[in-house]
DNA sequence: TCTTTTATATAACAGTGTTATTTTTACTGC
DNA sequence: GCAGTAAAAATAACACTGTTATATAAAAGA
């Protein structure tokens, strides 16, 4: 559907609030990177061409020169929107009764949002490989971006939380500690994606073994009990 | 220096064998592979072209597809490269006294060489991250192909030899714990790349919390107290 | 030496992202 | 409502990319 050119827009004429030149500025823009977005899924970055993005929604190369700023900036979007779709991921984790159930949850959550939505973890995770198709959106230390991201904040608030309740090692820092889960469960998937493991139980095995050990250095002893309670298998 | 094509292979041509066509056909392949390994290092694989590798030289386009088989095909043999300077870190490794001392060892032979070659370690892990610029040399799933790779071998039989020394868990499979640790050093290494850590130290502690988080569950309590005497710190 | 094969060079083709130019559209002051 | 202006879209061009077709030159075999 495309909104008339001479519709003089009647509604918005009264008011004297400036507002934004086209009204399908916006929509336009979210089409355009729903269509990107569909790109990237199916057919990988390659699929993703200015041309085609342009030809796919009808118009020309030039409305993403002056939506987005050009290919990196349609990327730029499609990184923002990555990240926001991981959150969604995160924050649907009940907190549970224990921290512990809720730190389990975020990885099981994490390793979901990767399988299912593997070109935008591609994407949030493409700076990880300095070389990558994509470029870094901003000139700023991206992959140290992830932290101030949403999707850090839940597992940093879930591992505070272990601290308090004396589940977890104080003597390491909140950061650290999420910085090495963040590793630990991001090595794992990212075999995974790769096709590293021989079968769907293969893997989900030595998920757990992973977590489990790397958790076994990392609880304290009242922790240990207490995630065993939760713990699967 | 281009060998004169007058020279008539005085030497060779008594014998009857057959000789490769041309006598430069083999060094001119290293010499190709050896400017695109020097341009993937330098700049990227965006800086790695057919035409620019042809310049670089001093031939033609077609050179390249009568060496290799295109661009993919270079890249196909900067994957092998990859590997093969991957597995001269991991062996050049002492065994050490016990094989815990090795496995430490392993990773940070392993850590070491990602640093120093995150092209060649990116090459490698291209497929860890479905979206890459790099398409797999082969059909076949070819992640799982590390594990067939000298730089996987070792990290299998250190971890089998502190099985056999009741030093690590033998209720998992050796497969089992190599690809978990094979993950752990992945997660990290992958962050560290990334510029993930705020400082040197903080990378450093990290890697260390994490190896150590993780042994604590995969060793037995034999192996930890083993363990101690060869950690660093 | 002559013929045939093979590698290289040249040029062309189909793509890509980006930019310049021109046309069209929407807004604004009269 | 109409003219003038500013912004956006379309068109075309530029500088690239990987790949392929064709022609030329060199090497191999008879």
């Amino acid at each position: 559907m495309k909104l008339g050119r001479d519709s003089k827009m009647n509604s918005a004429q009264k008011d004297k609030i400036k507002r934004p030149r086209r009204v399908s500025a916006h929509v336009q823009r979210t089409e355009l990177l729903d269509a990107a977005s569909d790109m990237l899924a199916r057919g990988g970055p390659e699929a993703l061409s200015v041309r085609k993005l342009a030809s796919a929604v009808g118009t020309s190369t030039m409305t993403i020169y002056t939506a987005f700023e050009g290919k990196d900036g349609v990327i730029a979007a499609l990184y923002e929107e990555a990240f926001a779709r991981m959150a969604e991921f995160q924050e649907a984790v009940p907190e549970g009764k224990s921290p512990l159930e809720w730190l389990g949850g975020l990885g099981a959550a994490y390793r979901a949002f990767a399988l299912q939505n593997s070109s935008y973890y591609a994407l949030i995770m493409s700076e990880t490989l300095p070389i990558s198709q994509f470029q870094t959106p901003e000139a700023e230390p991206l992959a140290r971006g992830i932290a101030r991201q949403r999707s850090y904040r839940s597992l940093f608030d879930a591992v505070s939380a272990c601290q308090d309740q004396g589940l977890m090692a104080s003597d390491h820092e909140t950061e650290e500690i999420t910085a090495v889960l963040w590793a630990t469960v991001h090595g794992h998937v990212s075999l995974e994606l790769a096709g590293f493991h021989e079968s769907q139980e293969a893997a989900d095995s030595r998920f757990l073994l992973l977590t489990q050990s790397v958790l076994a250095g990392l609880l304290t002893p009242k922790g240990m009990k207490a995630w065993r309670a939760f713990a699967p298998r």
